[in-house]
DNA sequence: TACTATCGGATAGTTACACTGTCCATTCTG
DNA sequence: CAGAATGGACAGTGTAACTATCCGATAGTA
């Protein structure tokens, strides 16, 4: 297929096609003229992958290319690519240097029984997330990650099994990919409707004891328009 | 304090402050003259609170403004703000209006006992999240879901439990606003620091059964420089 | 073969966003 | 009282992600 077509099967305009090839998120077409290439069922899959990763991971141009990069070299393994993929999807890494959070996140790690690696990109950001709650007065914060490591380890575990399932190690290595990054926009959203079904509820119990039907009625108001 | 002291205290230029007053972010200083003005441990702590949405959340400038008018408005209820807070986390809506996908996205929230808000933002994140699923051909991820609803289920219950637990409505209003941005941020780290932990495991094992020495040794290494 | 639409490729331009810099009259500080 | 800092207005900057225009060269149709 051309350009055209590429286009017309995904939605995504042909001069942004151009541009992700450009900018090397896409392979070249096959050439078969000075002038025209040959686009296959390779290049709708990638391109579909790479609206993926950038309208629902929100990932940037350059760290969707290193996540190609990562998936496209033969020599890496499901462990190191899933670090490539996590490093992409975090932002820009600082480095706070606060003692205290840094403390009270190798506490955690260490009290979930879990490697303390404080140079890795995840152990940072823990940090981060700890200094910007302790910067806001939100101590008791840093109480609500025991729980969350409690709903994450079965979370570890299913994903990896999905992953495993694959077929061949190239299935697998785009699973980790799309489990990293709609795995954390599902798992967002979903955690997001059983809030609000929770919340529906307490609102419901809490108004049935004080029985006030005014504010009832506009319960759910917000959420039908549009 | 003056502006200087706010910028010296958050690490954040004055410039950058006085755009932040200019876009509504944060509130006037009360004006001692025609041309100055003081601020306070409000303005600190609103300026921080701006700083956490736009690093740790990634929140636009114009989705903080929405958050924290839900923040300041006194009639919303807590159930209410969760849903503006909600509304201003997620991209670009969209409606791909894919019948399969939203048929999929229904059986699951129903499967889950969860109402059926077709037009709630949730639920068309999650259908968006499907249609990728599936135009990808990872239509066997949508079972992951029910996975992800278990893990979420004890959090939900957990993230309001702490709302609840704030003394103040303001102050529960905030517990709402950070336990969604930073909640979110905080769980990916921890489900990526969990799933690291269990693909290391399991890669030892696998290597412990093919007596494979030689994978050993690089295991961890991209994630020690730096 | 003519003729028109489309192609690939290169280059330049656009848009949106989040700041950042400059200016000036006024006010604080030593 | 002198020099630094302030608040406020407004223009400018940098970056990221496209988007538009142009070109000569096919591709498809008649």
């Amino acid at each position: 297929m051309r350009i055209a077509e590429l286009s017309r099967r995904t939605g995504v305009p042909v001069p942004t096609i151009k541009y992700y090839l450009r900018e090397g998120l896409l392979p070249a077409g096959e050439l078969t003229s000075p002038n025209q290439a040959r686009y296959g069922e390779v290049h709708l899959h990638r391109l579909r992958l790479v609206r993926a990763l950038v309208e629902v991971g929100g990932l940037s141009i350059a760290a969707v290319r290193d996540v190609l990069g990562a998936l496209d070299d033969p020599e890496k393994s499901l462990h190191k690519a899933m670090g490539t993929v996590e490093r992409a999807v975090v932002g820009t890494g600082e480095s706070p240097t606060d003692e205290v959070a840094h403390a009270e996140a190798r506490a955690f790690v260490e009290r979930q029984g879990w490697t303390y690696r404080p140079h890795s990109d995840a152990f940072q950001s823990l940090v981060n997330v700890i200094v910007t709650a302790r910067e806001l007065g939100h101590e008791s914060f840093i109480a609500q990650l025991d729980g969350y490591a409690r709903a994450a380890r079965p979370l570890a575990e299913q994903d990896l099994d999905y992953a495993l399932s694959a077929p061949t190690k190239d299935a697998a290595m785009e699973i980790v990919v799309l489990g990293t990054v709609l795995g954390d926009a599902a798992f967002a959203v979903v955690r997001r409707l059983a809030r609000r079904e929770a919340s529906g509820l307490r609102q419901d119990r809490a108004q049935a004891e004080q029985d006030c039907d005014q504010a009832e009625q506009d319960c759910d108001r917000d959420e039908q328009d549009r």
